[in-house]
RNA sequence: CGGGAUGUGGCUCAGUCUGGUAGAGCGCUGCGUUCGGGACGCAGAGAUCGGAGGUUCAAAUCCUCUCAUCCCGACCA
């Protein structure tokens, strides 16, 4: 491709409205542009790397023997009304009517429309397993898109779903999607690492995260610098702690004192000069509609998520300051276990089982209790795991020092057995005649956030570092011509033979100073230059730039194909990747 | 949805407080010079200052409403 007939609209300057990295570099360099809010045009250079990901992934999906399809992005309200999920997904879902008035979405996933698909073809056993992909634009109304491509409201997804005839079935497709996403992530060159991950009220342990290691990542990852624990924070467990024997009867009756002013932690402890872990913290939530307690000590977080897969609900949110005041009596700020509302459960972080003659609130207005017993002052549900690791926790599987780091995740795999196949009757005769509902498993890659990532984890002042397998051109053959008529017919002649060796090259023949031609190029991020000059000419060599690296050396003209090709290959074996 | 900020040529911004002829740099067009790290000179094109309403002799500037974009939050009692 020549550079003088393709269209790169560089900026010199970073676009007002971009924070991150990526988002910067990805408008700079002239790959995408934004329409509306979340929503972004890809430009050539930009669909180029996009394809590249898309590509890869293909490939290993279909190493894994999942087949790929192409399904709408508009869909009937119907099916999305069967499994319930047109009321449940709530906002992010975009509704509109059709000129008949009929409700349908855009689709931001694809379970309904592939199980309604697999639910009218498929009905033996002798058809299954079998795992359908597609590579999409989805539409998701994100409650705040942000960071240009990397949580856009329209963005490309990969997602495969397969379906089983058996448990161990849908645990290989699992496993083998598991594989195919650690390949595919490889191939691509990003720094990544599996996670446990929450798999939300539908049960079992079957979900993990593939996050590509970054500091501006949206997500904290929690893992253990000893053995292979890696977990997303909301899904960490954390360690119960000790059998400790606690002895209520020595604690004195509850006493209730006045905190005037008194909210948050802090401020109680500071009027009552205790420190935070002598007190129980107690958070009002509604589970599906219904009023739930949660107690953690006072220097902790509550989990929501654990509290929500305890409660075993599908929808989790803090109670508005209304309903507070309806179950506790009080203002937010004063709730306590004692004297609640006795229709709201609650459940207590088992770390509250270690310690006795607790601080919680009153629920009553400036007021707090003293001495709380409670198993003796309260009644609590269930004690378990409800409060949000931390990094001096110990990990919960081996016991060694843990350490936080943030992530982006690019990827999902999600086992989830028969919520949809039950709920849309996805059904198939077995060996014996009878009927069974197909297990099921979803597994998504967020192809153009993948691109950001990439961007996120490689680039230095001057621009992006993309890696070989994905940038937009694998090199940069930048022609110093000019004038010079005889360098401008030697570079022809290199770019014809970089395209005769299959090499996606990028050919700056444009009448530009050097100057520009080298700044671009570095901002573009292509892995490799290739500068000829007139010196170089003279020379018998042509200038070779790893753009990672920025190392440079010179090969040889007259036996440019075999020294290219060496330098090619170190080029991609420093990234850890195998040359095409 | 709550809080904050910003909307001025394609881009980045100044001008707004204190009302009085709409600016700069980059980019773009033409001509010339230049040609190994985002060149220079000259000549140009391009903005009813996000939109609507109001105050005023006069509004980018003040007031009201509205729209858009970005940031923070929307769990810590």
């Amino acid at each position: 491709m020549r550079l003088s007939r393709y269209y790169i609209p560089t900026l010199k300057e970073d676009p007002a409205d971009a924070e991150v990295v990526s988002h910067k570099l990805l408008m700079r360099a002239g790959m995408i542009r934004k329409l509306t809010s979340g929503i972004y045009n890809y430009l050539p250079l930009g669909l180029r790397s996009i394809n590249k990901v898309g590509q890869i992934v293909r490939e290993e999906m279909d190493r894994a023997g999942a087949l790929e399809v192409l399904l709408p992005m508009v869909q009937p309200a119907d099916l999305w009304k069967e499994t319930g999920r047109w009321e449940y997904y709530g906002k992010e879902l975009l509704r509109f009517k059709d000129r008949h008035d009929r409700d349908y979405c855009l689709g931001p996933t694809h379970e309904e429309v592939i199980t309604d698909l697999v639910r009218g073809e498929i009905k033996s056993y002798k058809q299954l397993p079998v795992n359908l992909y597609q590579i999409q634009t989805k539409f998701r109304d994100e409650i705040r898109p942000r960071f240009g491509l990397m949580r856009g409201r329209e963005f490309i997804m990969k997602d495969a779903y397969s379906f089983d005839k058996d448990e161990a079935g849908a645990e290989e497709s699992y496993f083998s999607m598991f594989n195919a996403y650690k390949a595919a992530f490889s191939r691509i060159g990003l720094r990544f690492k599996p996670v446990q991950a929450d798999s939300g009220a539908i049960g079992g342990d079957f979900s993990h995260e593939f996050m590509v290691l970054a500091e501006t990542g949206e997500d904290t990852i929690a893992s253990c610098l000893h053995c292979d624990f890696a977990a997303n924070l909301e899904k960490a467990k954390v360690k119960a702690p000790a059998n400790a024997s606690i002895d209520e009867s020595a604690v004195p009756p509850m006493e209730e004192v006045a905190t005037p002013g008194a909210h948050t932690v802090e401020e109680v402890c500071d009027f009552l000069k205790i420190s935070a872990d002598k007190l129980v913290k107690t958070m009002l939530f509604v589970v599906d509609g219904k009023p739930v307690a949660g107690l953690v000590r006072g220097d902790r977080e509550l989990n929501d998520v654990k509290l929500r897969n305890l409660v075993g609900g599908n929808e989790i949110e803090l109670a508005d300051e209304a309903l507070v005041r309806k179950l506790t009596g009080a203002p937010v700020g004063f709730a306590g276990p004692a004297g609640l509302d006795p229709e709201v459960p609650v459940y207590a972080d088992h770390e509250l089982l270690a310690a006795t003659d607790w601080v919680a609130g009153a629920n009553k207005g400036d007021a707090h209790v003293l001495h709380l017993a409670l198993g003796r002052d309260c009644e609590i549900v269930k004690y378990a795991d409800l409060r949000v690791i931390e990094p001096t926790d110990a990990c919960p599987e081996c016991g060694g020092k843990i350490e936080f780091t943030k992530g982006i995740e690019v990827g999902h795999v999600f086992k989830l057995g028969l919520k949809y196949s039950k709920k849309m009757e996805a059904t198939f005769l077995d060996e014996n005649g009878k009927s069974q509902y197909m297990i099921m498993g979803c597994y998504g890659i967020g192809v153009s956030r993948i691109v950001a990532s990439a961007i996120e984890q490689n680039n230095d002042e001057n621009g992006c570092c993309f890696p070989p397998s994905i940038a937009p051109f694998e090199v940069c053959l930048i022609s110093l011509g000019g004038k010079d008529q005889d360098v401008a017919d030697k570079a022809e002649e290199l770019y014809a033979e970089l395209q005769k060796l299959g090499v996606d090259v990028a050919f700056d023949d444009r009448n530009e100073r050097p100057g520009v031609k080298f700044a671009e190029a570095d901002l573009i991020g292509y892995p490799m230059q290739l500068v000829l000059g007139g010196k170089g000419l003279k020379n018998g060599i042509i200038e070779a730039k790893d753009r990672k690296t920025d190392e440079k050396i010179e090969l040889p003209l007259d036996t440019f194909a075999a020294s290219f090709a060496d330098w090619r290959n170190r080029i991609w074996n420093n990234w850890g990747l195998q040359t095409p």
